[in-house]
RNA sequence: GGGCGCGUAGCUCAGUGGUAGAGCACACCCUUCACACGGGUGGGGUCGUAGGUUCAAUCCCUACCGCGCCCA
């Protein structure tokens, strides 16, 4: 044993500890013949730095995984980092800019080496911050998307895809990000309502009859519009379909056309349509007779106007950013007596969510996944229960998204990222394979130039399941660890990465990638806001760990995670959990101080003693209700379950009610239940609780692999229980008798028992020294003894006279003994009408019933004995 | 517009078809030989509102009010 200073300082053993851990091994112990538990971690950005939702959503995690280790199965948790296409060559192009340098000043392959030597260097900080979280990862096996044998798996992906038909290449418009320069996904899209303006502009007919109305809250894109749509139905405009319209500015001549899509009650009814730059226009363009290839497209990479493809757009607008044109078009609109009005209006307008730029729709050729054909197994695989998902809420919002789900683009304008394996020839027809040769060899001697683009980093981790296990290669890995037991991410990336997983993993394995997906909600600053680093109000997990020790904010997570709500931050019960982790530490030195030490048995030792006997039994209940609890992943239920055992049932009772008598059985069971508590409560506190293990003795194994507690209900001993249980009702009894009646805590009381029952005579003479030292009670007498001028304590059938030699507040006492005697007639009283309902005794279940009339038999002796008390008192 | 969640003690949150719990905060007492990051005792809730089902509703159903999120 090693003497333990008197507070527990959290940060020179984590360290410690942590270090210990992962150099020995430990987080994957050789267990070739165990049952496997594998999770696989969601891969935090290269360039992330941990965040409080990092910390709660790998604390849940560790938590599983350790507590699966400790029940002896071969538990992996598969760690690694994402490539995070856009955000890391964005880092390394303005550490480039700081240098007055910029990406195009070299080569693609000079730049690509630049961000290898970015990552080496400074990459994947936030692997070190997990560790200080306490993750129990196999970092032996770290993975980084981008590696060899990952990229491997991503290309075979790819190309199969393509074999299968289920990844082509299209014409269509995208959600085009001019600040990134890059197509985005539809996930990538928010949607903003801001306040724009409703231009309502005339359109001449061709024939000069008149004009047409039609409105736009994007006014520039008439540069490039190619029709002029009216709802069939809308008789107003019967007559004029069929007509053409002089475009004002362009003075292209274009069709008023039929559609569903042009609604009778907005604006005029007609809408104009821009095939090349909005979505919905783009549909009626092609329904039209529009061909992909033949619209408009007015805007460059950068939103700026270019020329299109009949000639028709003005010089002075060439070049012009999009929101310059606007005001250039609704100026010369205005000039030329065209505009009928402006209105204000609340635009929906699409974002992109990291440029934070306003989206263009905009026409080009790009990849796509044909994700519809992929969601429908996955679809199936939650229905069937294949995958459970907890909790069940989020089955619906899964399904609503995968029954609607839209062709995937996986194409991005980046250099950083897996470059698409796809070679095209002077025709631009595309060839895919692994790599050249295969290409070449499909094409003949035509000359190849690859594709410039690379793919979605999300493409890449939908992988991670059985990528980071060595597929495609033929590893034994992939067969004892997939599918992975349980994936636990946050609910935000249920449809980016969770969703995409279990298409992959259905596609390519044939099997789902995890049995069970647990998904979390976000920390949430604590006046309920989102976190944000624009609002400030930003928690940061290290600085927490700094001043609260990494156990004190892991506990925190696991006791606020109850199923998936948000976690409001709460810097005070961080803080309660800190206070928790030193209560233990305390007890601990207690039972040092008394020659208590390391249990030298896994089973409980055998014991007489009834408070042995009842802490061996409430530690099997512990560690039972724990076993429940995560059995239905309620970390919050877990966590308090062990609190509680600790503080009000180990720390409170069982530490106080053997200082009594610390003879060599209760040494024993101390130890034993002591080391329990370190077991258990390791998922939740693995530094302070390895600490103790080792300072309490020698050990043969470190608790990180040591075993989970054996629920052996040979350990229940009712009677002992019972005992215990009624002399802590006893003692709180005395206890609140004496505050009320304001007698110094420290002075001692003599005690005369009346009524009591041989039962209980017995546990009292059981029970005097306890009694004596926990309730002040220095003598305890069956004598008859006069009442008047006395304390009563009523536990069931006896009643405790404490004399009080004069000093005795009689109104006091009388008041104690009323609201006690009152209360128990409430409830009597309540009980008695219950039972006296013909229909509740008729109807109700017979065990409510039963319980109905037990307890008004109780309630009522417990009123006619304080009443007697009362009476006594006189 | 569609979907989901939430509204329980001053605050943050659990919970159950049979008259409500925790942590913190609060009040009073205690320098008791593990711990003041502690110990003891106590106050505090018509469980959002209105109906309904039931012998019995905080819990189930319906509507409404308020808050939040997602999708269109």
């Amino acid at each position: 044993m090693t003497e333990l200073p008197k507070t527990f300082a959290p940060a020179e053993i984590e360290n410690r500890w942590y270090a210990h851990w992962e150099q020995n091994g430990l987080f994957r112990p050789e267990r070739p013949h165990a049952q496997p538990f594998t999770i696989v971690n969601p891969p935090p950005n290269v360039t992330g730095s941990l965040h409080i939702g990092h910390a709660l959503d790998n604390t849940l995690q560790d938590i599983i995984v350790r507590y699966e280790r400790l029940r002896g199965k071969d538990a992996l948790w598969v760690v690694g980092t994402d490539h995070a296409g856009i955000a890391t060559q964005m880092v390394v192009e303005r550490q480039l800019n700081a240098q007055q340098q910029k990406r195009t000043d070299f080569t693609r392959e000079e730049f690509i080496a630049k961000v290898w030597e970015w990552k080496t260097e400074s990459g994947g900080a936030i692997t070190r911050q997990l560790r200080r979280l306490g993750c129990s990862m196999d970092w032996a096996n770290e993975r980084f998307t981008m590696d060899e044998g990952f990229s491997k798996a991503v290309i075979k992906v790819f190309v199969e895809l393509h074999r299968r038909g289920l990844l082509y290449r299209d014409k269509r418009l995208v959600n085009w990000d001019p600040g990134l320069r890059t197509a985005i996904s539809d996930l990538e899209v928010e949607t903003r309502e801001i306040n724009g303006k409703f231009w309502h502009f005339s359109y001449p007919l061709e024939d000069r009859s008149g004009i047409i109305s039609v409105a736009t809250t994007r006014p520039e894109t008439m540069l490039a519009d190619m029709a002029v749509a009216v709802n069939p139905e809308d008789a107003r405009y019967t007559a004029l379909i069929g007509k053409k319209v002089r475009l004002p500015i362009t003075g292209r001549l274009i069709p008023i056309v039929a559609d569903e899509h042009a609604d009778p009650e907005l604006g005029s009814g007609a809408v104009k349509i821009t095939p090349g730059h909005d979505f919905n226009d783009f549909e009626v363009g092609k329904r039209a007779g529009f061909k992909a290839a033949d619209m408009l497209n007015m805007l460059d990479a950068d939103a700026k106007v270019v020329q299109v493809a009949d000639g028709l757009i003005p010089d002075a607008y060439l070049g012009l950013d999009r929101f310059d044109a606007r005001k250039q078009v609704v100026a010369a609109i205005e000039a030329a007596g065209l505009l009928e009005k402006v209105e204000d209006r609340v635009i929906q307008t699409p974002y992109g969510d990291r440029s934070g730029v306003v989206i263009e729709p905009w026409l080009t050729d790009q990849w796509y996944v044909d994700a519809e054909t992929l969601a429908k197994p996955a679809i199936e695989a939650v229905k069937s229960g294949k995958i459970d998902v907890v909790p069940k809420t989020w089955e619906k919002t899964y399904f609503n998204w995968m029954e609607n789900i839209q062709p995937w683009c996986v194409s991005r304008q980046l250099w950083w990222g897996h470059q698409i394996p796809a070679w095209y020839d002077e025709d631009g027809k595309a060839y895919v394979a692994e790599d050249e040769a295969g290409a070449q060899a499909l094409a003949g001697n035509k000359p190849l130039v690859r594709d410039n683009d690379v793919l979605d980093t999300w493409f890449s981790s939908a992988l991670w399941p059985f990528g980071t296990l060595g597929w495609p290669d033929d590893s034994p890995m992939v067969a004892r660890h997939y599918p992975n037991d349980l994936l636990i991410s946050g609910f935000d990336i249920l449809f980016f990465w969770d969703a995409r997983m279990a298409m992959q993993g259905i596609e390519f394995m044939g099997d789902v990638p995890w049995r069970k997906l647990y998904l979390h909600g976000l920390v949430r600053a604590a006046d309920g806001q989102k976190m944000s680093k624009s609002k400030g109000n930003v928690v940061d997990p290290l600085g927490l760990i700094d001043q609260y020790g990494a156990d004190a904010l892991r506990f925190f997570m696991a006791a606020m995670e109850s199923q998936g709500r948000d976690v409001k931050m709460d810097e005070k019960r961080v803080e309660g959990y800190r206070n928790f982790a030193t209560k233990l530490w305390n007890a601990g030195r207690f039972l040092q101080s008394n020659g208590i030490g390391a249990s030298s048995t896994l089973d409980a030792p055998s014991a007489e003693l009834a408070v042995n006997r009842w802490i061996i039994a409430e530690t099997v209940a512990t560690a039972q209700a724990i076993e429940l609890a995560f059995a239905d992943l309620r970390f919050d239920a877990a966590a308090n379950a062990i609190y509680h055992f600790v503080w009000d049932q180990f720390c409170d009772w069982y530490l106080e009610l053997i200082k009594v008598q610390i003879d060599d059985e209760t040494r024993s069971v101390a130890g034993w239940a002591f080391d329990q508590i370190l077991v258990m409560l390791h998922p939740f506190m693995p530094f302070i609780t390895e600490e103790l293990w080792h300072a309490m003795g020698d050990r043969q194994a470190d608790l990180i692999v040591s075993h989970w507690p054996q629920a052996d209900a040979r350990s229940l001993d009712k009677a002992a229980s019972e005992e215990i249980e009624w002399l802590i009702r006893l003692i709180s009894a005395i206890r609140a008798a004496r505050t009320e009646l304001n007698i110094p805590p420290g002075a001692k009381m003599r005690a005369f028992v009346r009524d009591a029952s041989e039962g209980s005579k017995a546990r009292l003479g059981r029970q005097q020294a306890a009694l004596a030292r926990l309730a002040r009670i220095e003598s305890l007498s069956f004598e008859p003894v006069s009442e008047a001028g006395a304390a009563q304590v009523v536990v069931e059938e006896a009643t405790f006279i404490l004399p009080l030699e004069g000093v005795i507040d009689l109104a006091a006492e009388k008041a104690r003994l009323t609201k006690a005697k009152e209360a128990a007639e409430k409830e009597r009283d309540t009980l008695a009408a219950r039972l006296a309902n013909a229909s509740f005794v008729e109807r109700a279940k017979p065990e409510a019933v039963a319980k109905a009339r037990e307890d008004h038999a109780e309630k009522a002796a417990e009123a006619e004995r304080l009443g007697v008390a009362l009476a006594r008192l006189g």
